[in-house]
DNA sequence: CGTAGACCCTGCGCGC
DNA sequence: TGCGCGCAGGGTCTAC
């Protein structure tokens, strides 16, 4: 389900709903996720606590509590987090559910159990391993062409892969991925050591525009995202390539094409794509 | 060292 | 209606 926007859009759905409030039960019906939840510590770091902010940082939803501790939420392929009602019934995924002091609780589903829930110290995030080694943010001042550029000299391999590497950039998954090098006009394949000066630039801009507009517009629903309060997005009309194999290219008429890439679906259009 | 592929898991839509 | 297959927005590990 979700790349940066998803989780961006998440995240400014709930602050302002449990800005506040109270961690006041902890419950993990499922832990095996991508990582076993570890229960006791979810509860001995968040239970008691008021949340005092939130922030992303890649695909992370980050929840800060009082007393220096910050739950972490991942959401995987297939992961929803929603403020529902307290007495609202416990669904078949529902693999966690944190009880606040205002009468409502988090809900964690996963079908897929790919997402990731834990809880640290606030001053450990950046240490962390699911952290240390992250690139830059596509939306943050360091994304330049210049800074693609730079990276991409001691690189190899085709430009889909290179801004799908978290280690570069974060928060650019599939669908980001095709849709920004479509707008770019470069071709998926194409080696990062051919490509010049000019259209690093480019994909630089293409990559925070198309992010901004996703963000703007509520994010992707392709299936099941919606953020805090079960709203889905609804930039999954603006997708010029993504899911489009077959249709033709609003650009210059031809064929939007899918190939499997590093398995994954790629999404380009042949002729104005280069 | 860097990249490709398998794998983790469930659900859905399709063709037969 | 039922079944098998391929596919899905994530990331990590192994084998080259």
């Amino acid at each position: 389900m979700p790349e940066l926007p998803e989780v961006e859009v998440l995240r400014r759905s709930l602050e302002p709903l449990v800005m506040g409030d109270r961690v006041r039960s902890v419950s993990v019906a499922e832990p095996r996720l991508r990582e076993r939840v570890d229960a006791q510590r979810l509860e001995a770091l968040t239970l008691g606590r008021m949340i005092v902010g939130t922030r992303r940082r890649a695909k992370y939803l980050l929840i800060d509590l009082e007393l220096g501790s910050t739950l972490v939420v991942h959401l995987g392929m297939s992961g929803c987090l929603t403020l529902v009602p307290q007495d609202a019934p416990r669904l078949l995924h529902e693999h966690i559910s944190i009880g606040m002091n205002s009468g409502r609780r988090l809900r964690f589903e996963d079908p897929r159990r790919f997402g990731l829930v834990f809880a640290l110290e606030t001053e450990q995030v950046e240490s962390d391993r699911h952290f240390a080694h992250l690139g830059i943010e596509p939306l943050s001042d360091e994304m330049s062409g210049g800074f693609l550029r730079n990276l991409a000299k001691s690189r190899r391999g085709p430009v889909k892969s290179f801004i799908m590497n978290s280690e570069i950039v974060v928060g650019v998954g599939n669908i980001y991925a095709c849709e920004a090098l479509y707008r770019a006009g470069i071709h998926p394949v194409r080696s990062v050591a051919r490509i010049s000066r000019d259209r690093w630039g480019r994909l630089a801009n293409a990559l925070k525009g198309t992010l901004e507009d996703a963000i703007r517009q509520g994010g992707t629903t392709l299936k099941d995202f919606a953020d805090a309060t079960g709203r889905e997005g609804y930039f999954r009309v603006s997708l010029e390539s993504y899911g489009r194999a077959g249709e033709s290219c609003g650009r210059c008429g031809g064929t939007i094409r899918r190939r499997i890439q590093a398995g994954r679906s790629t999404f380009y259009c042949p002729s104005c794509q280069t």
